[in-house]
Order: C-alpha cells, then structure tokens, then sequence
DNA sequence: CATGAATGAGCCTTCATTCAT
DNA sequence: AATGAATGAAGGCTCATTCAT
C-alpha cells in the first residue's frame, strides 16, 4: 500500500471543510501550472496560493505527484463530462456531423488553460498514473470506443485503438496549434484528420 | 549574451578530445533520460556516465538544459536528415506513396528510442530553445511545407500550417500508441489520418 | 524586490523559537568570522555552528550576504548606543574630554572582536549594505554630526562632513594598531589625531 | 618551504619574456579588481585578461594569493617611491608643509585606483602577506618614521607607531572620503589629523 | 486537525590547480 | 615553456517532507 497508493488521496475528506481545502489545492496547483509551469510547482507554493498550511496539504495529499494525479483526474472527468453530453446528443446524426462536434469539445478543453492542459498531457504519462487515477482518462476513451463501435457506417477492427489513436492525434494537433497560435478552424483541422483517420475522408 | 545563450552550447570545442566530450556528455543524457526519465538527469549523472566530470560538463554547456538543447538539437537533425532522403525519393510518387514513406520514417524515428522522443516531444516546448535550437525543428516543418506546397495534386491555402500540424498530431499518434504498445500498423494509421487532413483521403 | 532585498532578512521570525534561531544565526557568523575569517565564513558552517540546518537559515536569510548585513548591523547598532550613551553624558564636558571618552568608546568597541570589527569594516563598502541595513552606521554619524554642530566651541563648515572623517580616520587608526597589538594609550592617540582634525589640538 | 613561499612568486623571471608576462598578469589582476572586486578576481580571468593562459599563470605564481601579493607589493612600492620622492623634497621644511606634501602623496596615491588601493587595504592584513611581501609596506613606515625621528621640532617617544598610526589613519580618512566621494581638501584634512596627532597642530 | 518551523538530501555551479599534449 | 582541457572539492541554495506546538 505504500507505492500503490502513491497518488491517490490521502483520505477521502468526508467534511465539507477537508473537501474544500482538497479541491483548493488542487485549484491551486492548476494556477500555479499555468501561470508558472512545472518549476513554480512545489508543495510551498500550492500550499500557500490555497489559502492552507504544507502541513494541511500533506494531510490531504500524500505527496506533490498526487496533486498532479488529482488534477489529471479532475480534467479528465471534465472532458469525458464533456464529451459524454456531445456524445449523447450527436448519437444518432451523420458521423461527419459526429466527429465535428468531439472536435470542437476537444478543442474548447484544451484551448480553455492551454499551457495546463500540455503539462498535464505530459506528465500523465511521466506518472504511471496509478490504476484508479488514470481510470478517467481510460474512461474517455472507452466511451469515444463503444460510440465508434456503435456506428453501423463504419466497420472498425480495434474500436478501442481507434478510439485512442484519435484521442492522440487531436490532443497532438491541438496543442501544436495553441503553442503555435494557429487556432482559426482548428476544429476543423482535426475533424479532417480524424474522418481520414476513420477511412471516411469528408471530402469523398 | 546572458539570458539568450543559455542555451546555446559555451564553447564550440576545436580539439579532437573536447568535441569528443561534447558528444559523449549528449549520448549520455540521452541513455540517462531513457533509462530514467528526466527524474535521473542531472548533471553529476551525466557527466558520469558520460565518463567525464562535471566541470568539464560546464565547460561545454552553459548549464543543464543546454544539454537538452542540444540533444533536442541533434534527434531534430536526425529526424531531418531522414526525412530530406525520403523527401527526394518520394518527390514524384504519388500522394498517398509519399505520405505512406513519411509517416514510416516518423515512425521509426520516435521509434527507436521512445521515451527519450516523448520527453524531448514535452521539453521542446517548455525551454523556449532559443532561436537557433529551435532552427533544427523548424526546418522540418520547413521541408515539409515545400513539399506538400509543390504538390499539384494538393491546394492547401497555407502548406506551413498544415505542415505543422501533420507533424504533432503524427507525433501524437505515434508517441500514444508507442506508450500503449499498440505498434501494428502504426504507420498505416498516421498515414490514414494524415491523408485526411490533407483532404485526399486514400479511401476514395 | 529581488535585488534589493537581497541583504535583508527574508522573514521576520514572529515565534520565539523562530527569533531565537536567527539571533543564532547571526551569532554564529560572528564566532566564523572572528575565528577563521572570512575563508571559512559559509552557510552550512554558519548553521551548523548555530545548531540549525542550511534551511532554517534560508529561511529567516536570502542569502549568505544577508547574513553578514545583519550581523554589520547588528554591530553598527551596538556602537550606536554606546555612542550615544557617552554623547549625552559628555555634552556639556569640554571639547577634548568628551572627544576623549568618544575614542574610548571607538577603541573599546573594535577591542572586543577586533578581527571581526575589521572584517565587517571591509565588507560593509563591498556589499552596497542596502539602506536600510545602512542606516545604522549612518546613524552613528548623524549623532556625531549633531554633537559637533552643537558644540559652540566649534565652527565647522560640513559637520556631516566631519563626523565620517573622524570616525574613517579612527577606524583606521584603531584597526591598525590593533592588527599591530599596540594599543597603549589607543584613544590618547586617536583623540589627539581627531582633536587636531577639528581645529582645536589639545597642546595649545 | 611550501607554505612559507605560498606567496612569493614562484621564479625571478630572468628572461624579456618571463618577465613581461609576470608584469602583465599583475597588472591584469589590478584591472580585474579595479573592475570587479574580489568577486571577479579567478585565475582563470586573470589570465585571460592577461592575454596567457592559466599554466602560464602558474608558472610565475604558486597561486592565486601570490598575484595579490605582487600587487600589493607593487603598489607599497610605487607608494614608497612617491613617498621618498616627498621626503627628500622636504626634508628641510616647516613641519606643516613638510606634513601637508605627504599627505597630497597618499591622497594621490588612493585616489589613482580608489577601489583597487581599498581592496588591497583590506587583503594586506588577511593574507599573512609574508614576510617578503610585507617589506614593502614595511618600508613605507621605516622611512616616514626615520623622517619623524629626524624632525628636531618633534619629540615623539615612539617614531615607529607613530608612522604606523599615521600611515593608518590617513588610509582610513581618505578611502572613507572617496567612497563618500568627498575629496574637497581632503589633503588638508588629512593634514590637520596628522599634526594633530604629532601634537603640532596648525591652529596654534 | 492546522500550523509553519525545521530538516537535510540532493543538485547546480564555480574555480583553483594539475597535467597531457 | 605554453596551452587549455580536465578534475573534483567545495559551497550555495531549494524544496519535499516531518513533527513539535
């Protein structure tokens, strides 16, 4: 349990005042992601932009990487929250239609705290992410795989590499683009690589 | 000169001995930082695995992340120098052949040392690499858009962007799957998605 | 705020403990200094002999100069209120005695711990010594200065002027006869030279 | 003989050649100083400037402190120089005028290289200054205090200190005064602390 | 539970000195 | 003799983590 347990939370806070100084850190170490990057990142400073004590933060937290693991976590429930309301409401209308949409949240995530979102796209893996923390990001891509799977105008081998690849590809292309500034219809960039990506070229 | 040579390397070694340490000093970053992830890299371990010492480090390297700089630099070149062959070869094929060769020299570029590609992927980002670092990888991208730009067979309204973006979501694609070992077909994939993007898709 | 408040104490400790340790601090770069000079004048020599560690110094000090600020201050303040002290009980005295008992002050001060006295009367020039740490030593002279203009058995035209000299020239004096070891009838001599300076040698 | 001539240089350069360097790496150490203070002052920069390398460097110095010595050495000596020059100029003069031309010497002599005379001032005393190089300095009293001895209007128990205090107090006035860039008459004022201290002064 | 002072391993970097060429 | 690359001890400083209050 010591090294398992690695990135999860400490405890889960049952009061309201434990849960609120959780997700104040958590608050706390996005800002700092942001505005400063991966060097400002240190317990200290977490600790202080959230209004609480090193000490309160270890109490909450078993160590800085899983304040990162929590964060990821965080993110990733609000993109596949995201993407699960897209989902629901493109089921059913025509996959070009479909894919545009999924762009565009992809997009809206990532374009909403660029630099946050890269760093977090790159220490995910860094982290192994334990099992229970990385079960979001995981989740994201199962839906993307069971509404691909669930197609009848696409006949995939592996809808689950499918799924992934896409995942991948738009988080690359994205983020290149928002490092870059090179924003305009970038919805419609990924959209395009994604329907290629599918063997359903928009423009045949 | 402070500030902006930062990472530039200190002194351009002209004896046979010093260039031979330089080398030495950026292979060895590379085996510590696939071995070990950027966690392992600091530079008593590489200069001690690079059989020299620190202080002859910091004759040739302003600082640590010179170092990556440079390495950064030299996978760049590399990753250039594979491509400009395959460029040349490919110049008069036809599209979807062409892409199929590139996407195969992506490929196995960030295939034969993964984790030091994707680390470098995250850090070129994070260092600004300073103008002339960053020339390397610029000039891809360059390459790149002359070549989609000279295609008759393609009318993109701006081949840098789209050259950019054929780059990270490749990049994207590859390094996710290298991460979840789903190699099959990797390069059919990129290819696949790449056509799309470019609005010629194969299955037309 | 960076570079100015590089001599100044980072945090102004508010638990005893806290206060207590960077008195200690500042107590043990006295003992170094004193002992061993400025060559072994460094920060984990300071905390150790402080009985803290390297963090509890940088805690309560930015940097090692810091250290050496305070402790200039430190020294500049006790001189002060030596000085003061004999100041108003000489006012009223005749010129030479007072000036007497004011060299009998310097002496003692540098007396006490002459190679630090020194030490600190080289470096206070080499660091800038910030205003604010500064300030004491300015005091010291402002109160000489006061005293002189009050004095009617005096007409100087730069009082200010005045009190810097005498107290350079009976540093100067002191430091070296103490580096000397001849120190028979210090002040007598120190006292002739600023009698003289003012215009109104004892011998007439 | 291995401490004892930690300060001396290592050889007597016989050749054009030797010498010149030796010459040039002094010099380039006063520079350095003038410049950057102690904190500047490395080998490595001294020979730089010195237009040698460091083994060169090595060759005519055991170390770094052996070229501050030279340097000391070599500004007593050009002091003791001006100073006799005085000396003999006013051996046969009022007291006063004999006093006043000394103290125009040393004011000169501060005032060429105000940073570099302190610096040294200060490193006289920490480095043993071995006996060798200590002559200089040694010499400069000897010959004020031979003068003091000769003078038939001074009766002085004590020619020796009384041209150490001199000496001291007159560095301390004056590298005070120019930090303070307060050099109006300050040959005067050094005058007055002098004969002040001889117990002639001017006043009477 | 909260606080924040204390700890100290760890890492970066400099520079005096040596020595192979 | 000269050169300058190499060495590595030494020291500055940070920050994750612990623990007394």
């Amino acid at each position: 349990m010591d090294d398992a347990n690695r990135l999860s939370p400490r405890k889960t806070p049952v009061q309201r005042r434990g849960r609120a100084t959780a997700e104040a850190i958590v608050e706390a170490a996005a800002h700092i992601l942001e505005a400063e990057g991966l060097a400002g990142f240190n317990t200290n400073a977490v600790a202080a932009r959230a209004g609480a004590s090193v000490g309160s933060l270890y109490q909450y937290f078993p160590g800085k990487e899983a304040i990162l693991a929590a964060l990821a976590r965080r993110e990733a429930d609000r993109f596949a929250a995201a993407l699960d309301a897209t989902l629901s409401r493109v089921a059913a209308a025509p996959l070009d239609e479909a894919i545009t949409a999924m762009a565009a949240v992809a997009v809206a995530h990532q374009s909403s705290r660029p630099r946050l979102a890269r760093l977090l796209d790159g220490e995910e893996q860094r982290l192994g992410l334990g099992d229970e923390a990385q079960a979001a990001t995981r989740g994201t891509a199962d839906r993307l795989a069971r509404f691909l799977a669930g197609r009848p105008d696409l006949d995939l081998a592996d809808p689950n590499e499918a799924a992934a690849d896409l995942l991948h590809l738009a988080r690359g292309l994205i983020d290149g683009a928002l490092e870059r500034s090179a924003a305009s219809d970038l919805a419609g960039r990924v959209t395009r690589a994604a329907l290629g990506y599918l063997g359903a070229a928009s423009g045949c």
